[in-house]
DNA sequence: CTTGCCTGCCC
DNA sequence: ATTCTGC
DNA sequence: GCAGAATGGGCAGGCAAG
């Protein structure tokens, strides 16, 4: 039995920790100390999680409502957002706050918590529904705060955050099961991503080490699918692997579908069960395959029946979350769906086919649903001119993948590559910026970025980035920024526009929050425009005729 | 009844 | 999602 | 090459405030 306490301790001494193996060394001790009925929670707590990854977030709980909880404590905010400030990092700030005495606590009869103790808190935060469930969620979590030390409050600050920043994620817990068991690393990592969830591995070996042999995909439970790295050009790929299959990547939702009868679910990438939210889909893969048992992936994409192309990805995000109106919404934004993978059917596993054979396979069961478009070559001129089909289509390119390629579940291998363009650049001038956090905490990290609109001489916001440039170059800008400062409020600090860089975006999409009406998509920094002045910046007009041209193109 | 903030999760 | 950094 | 960190736009839903 562990105090929570003794974890906060533990994990303050890992995040000083550079050395890889000492790590590992420090938090598998640790780790292997545990009883098991608080390994699996442990773990789930040291990654800011309260269950299974499968399991939606339900603690509805983030920096605003902990600064809440902090200020019925007594905490004065301007010295917290001074702190802050400083620090980076909200769990750093709250822990020097404990430590100066600038909060009420429960001085004499502070309750001492298990690591059990904090779960159960926090799960009986979760229940909390219903009208007033705000207020009480924050009397319940200052009761919890009262009783902490300086190192629990910045654990469990970061906890209700989700964002842990003590260097370790899943991949350290996988290398720490891997030292503790002496089971191969890439052995860990996959049971990790067919069984979907890291705690629950680790409960599965504490019971049997020798369970690493059983790990197997099932049914109704998802696993983390495979992924695909990035590539520059075509030449990247041909180097990776000739001849290679290209496949359209729409802009649509990933999903990994499992059947077996009548029974139908869909899960999206990160695991998380999205099938009430397409009964169109569920439809669809009953009427069309028909064998009892079945694994396949594909992409959900919104389509325009009648001019039979895909709609911007805006549009299926309205139908991802869902739970209203379904029935409206599946006449409103119809969806297609493009399979590209089989994983399982009738009682095999397909992980260790061949991608080329797995597409046959799909190809023999998949009844009138579509499949991905696809063709191999080895020919960089055949393979440009896919991509400019795809990407006339308005899908973001194609995706390559190595014919005799395994299906390696939750791996990012170089087997599979996306090639995805990108819209021409843009010249934009900074108006604004954000103070960055951890290890940007010293340089204005995020950009805001705007175009000048010809109309009434305004510059207008069209994106903010913090990508792009090294840590360096945000140091420099940082210091030609500050000469140029308007205004400082809070993190954001506002900017006369002086400063032009040179921006690069997968795609302008209509903004409902920015005022010119527009927003960039994965906007990041390609250079900054040290010869121009904001006097040479793209315009909000000239943007409106990018738009427009999308939107022409895809007739 | 409408608007706005917060959270979680798609990309 | 993309990008950078340290090991 | 891997793991970790730092953050983007926009959507639905849930609740609170106006």
């Amino acid at each position: 039995m562990k105090y929570f306490s003794e974890l906060a301790e533990i994990l303050e001494k890992v995040e000083k920790i550079n050395e890889k193996s000492l790590k590992i060394d420090v938090l598998s001790r640790f780790i292997k100390s545990l009883d098991k009925n608080e390994l699996k929670i442990t773990i789930w707590l040291i990654l800011g999680n309260t269950e299974e990854e499968w399991v939606e977030r339900k603690l509805n709980v983030s920096i605003s409502t902990i600064i809440k909880v902090l200020k019925n404590l007594g905490v004065n905010i301007k010295e917290l957002s001074s702190l802050y400030k400083k620090s980076g990092d909200l769990g750093e700030a709250v822990k020097i706050i404990y430590e100066r005495g600038n909060i009420k606590l429960n001085k004499w009869f502070a309750k001492k918590y298990t690591i059990i103790d904090i779960y159960n808190e926090l799960k009986k935060i979760e229940n909390l529904e219903g009208e007033g469930s705000r207020e009480k969620r924050i009397l319940y979590l200052e009761g919890i705060y009262k009783n902490l030390s300086p190192l629990e409050a910045k654990l469990l600050t970061r906890i209700l955050q989700g964002d842990m920043r003590y260097g370790v994620l899943e991949g350290t817990i996988e290398d720490c099961l891997s030292y503790i068991y002496g089971i191969d690393d890439e052995k860990i990592k996959i049971a990790h991503a067919i069984i979907g969830d890291i705690g629950v591995l680790a409960e599965y070996l504490f019971d049997n080490p020798k369970n690493i042999e059983n790990v197997n995909i099932r049914l109704f439970h998802p696993f983390k699918p495979m992924l695909a790295e990035k590539a520059n050009n075509f030449q990247d790929v041909f180097n990776n692997f000739s001849p290679a299959a290209f496949e359209f990547k729409f802009d649509g939702i990933r999903a990994q579908i499992h059947k077996r009868g009548n029974e139908v679910k869909i899960f999206t990438r990160r695991l998380k069960d999205v099938t009430k939210s397409f009964p169109d889909v569920v439809e669809l893969i009953l009427n069309n395959i028909k064998n009892n048992e079945v694994v396949v992936e594909g992409e959900i994409v919104a389509w325009d029946y009648n001019k039979n192309l895909p709609l911007p990805f805006q549009e299926i995000s309205k139908r991802i979350k869902r739970e209203y109106e379904i029935s409206k919404y599946i006449k409103e934004i119809p969806v297609k769906l493009f399979l590209f993978d089989i994983i399982y059917l009738d009682g095999k596993l397909l992980i260790n086919e061949e991608y080329i054979n797995r597409r046959k396979i799909l190809e023999e069961i998949r009844g009138n649903i579509d499949l991905t478009p696809m063709i191999i070559t080895s020919k960089e001129d055949e393979a440009k001119k896919f991509f400019e089909e795809s990407v006339n289509m308005k899908n973001e390119g194609l995706v390559a993948k190595k014919l005799d390629s395994k299906y390696i579940p939750g791996k990012r291998d170089k087997s599979w590559l996306k090639v995805k363009g990108h819209l021409e650049p843009l010249d934009l001038v900074i108006i604004g910026g954000e103070w960055g956090h951890g290890r940007r905490k010293n340089f204005i990290s995020d950009l805001y970025l705007a175009a000048l609109d010809k109309d009434t001489g305004e510059y207008l916001m069209v994106t903010k980035t913090f990508k792009g440039l090294s840590d360096n170059e945000y140091i420099q800008l940082t210091k030609e920024l500050l000469k140029y400062k308007i205004k400082e409020e809070g993190r954001i600090v506002w900017f006369k526009p002086k400063i032009v860089v040179e921006v690069i975006y997968d795609e302008i999409q209509k903004s409902p929050k920015y005022k010119s009406g527009f927003a960039l998509r994965f906007a990041r920094v390609n250079r900054i425009r040290w010869d121009k002045s904001e006097k040479d910046v793209n315009t909000i007009q000239e943007i409106r005729e990018l738009y427009e041209k999308q939107r022409k193109e895809e007739i």
